[in-house]
DNA sequence: GACGAATAGGTGAGTTGTCAACAATTTCGT
DNA sequence: ACGAAATTGTTGACAACTCACCTATTCGTC
């Protein structure tokens, strides 16, 4: 005999379907900007960011958690980045296994490029719409989801 | 001679790629778990859920507008949801180039099997992580951004 | 009522993402 | 020190998405 599914209460399906709209539309209209003003993919852009805040040169799952990817995503991506000459793979003198990937001067200069308009386009469509009370909300509640999922099975 | 980019502040940074991670873990995690216990893509069912709320029946562009895709990704989307028989075209009447998207029995079905699970987990990776003032202020966030962003151009 | 512009939607080619299986170490228990 | 298990990363086949372009209709206006 089955259960009798728990909704959500409509506060939570409200926020749950808002938040769903929002991070759609946000990411989907941010993505199109990084394409067409700098010829570089949303993908290539994260990558090359975490890379090179991190001072050029990750282990190759210390950059797939940064951004959040599953391995076989980033390191098909690591490929295609390769072959645009944006980055590189070195191995691991400590770990046989292991590889380290590395910003070229090229993915250096792309990123360079591609921020500050990239960086204006986040502030116009997303943290312009907010108060800067609003905005620490959202960094405790992003903080909260994330501790939160670490906690859970998958 | 070029502006120096006006960077964001810390607290913004933080916000920004809190959300960002969030967003990227949950909403992978979450298409995994569709994936896996109900055979189908969490596309797939996104568009039956918007669809069959709306009660089954929806012009091509307002089920577009409601998952915020567009129309290119919507159209693929239908096709192959065609295939799998869980919609189906129909052509409307008052306008000859309009096109009625209408949810098939098995449609119905396989929300209807899907949901509980679905809801299962939001709530346990997302909803619990939460206070409901937490809640209610992700909503409202949701909402702000959503109607800035429709102010502004692209 | 005809003609140009806007709207609704579809399509193909190329790019990117996913899943499952794999190889090559390294680690750990005994 | 030896084998089992875990970790690190890759690959190939396939599914999904994007971009640019295309068709058919409707709307507006003269």
């Amino acid at each position: 005999m089955k259960e009798t599914p728990r909704w959500l209460d409509p506060e939570q399906q409200a926020a749950w379907d808002g938040f769903i709209r929002m991070q759609e539309k946000l990411i989907g209209r941010l993505s199109r900007r990084v394409q067409t003003d700098s010829k570089m993919s949303a993908a290539d852009y994260i990558v090359l960011a975490k890379l090179t805040e991190a001072g050029g040169r990750l282990r190759f799952l210390e950059l797939a958690n940064l951004v959040e990817w599953e391995k076989s995503r980033m390191s098909h991506q690591v490929t295609r980045m390769t072959k645009r000459g944006l980055v590189a793979r070195e191995d691991c003198p400590d770990d046989g296994r292991g590889a380290f990937i590395v910003a070229t001067p090229a993915g250096y200069a792309a990123i360079e490029a591609a921020a500050p308009l990239h960086v204006e386009h986040v502030r116009r469509l997303f943290i312009d719409a907010l108060t800067p009370k609003e905005l620490s909300t959202l960094a405790q509640i992003s903080n909260r989801v994330l501790d939160h999922m670490e906690k859970q099975p998958d």
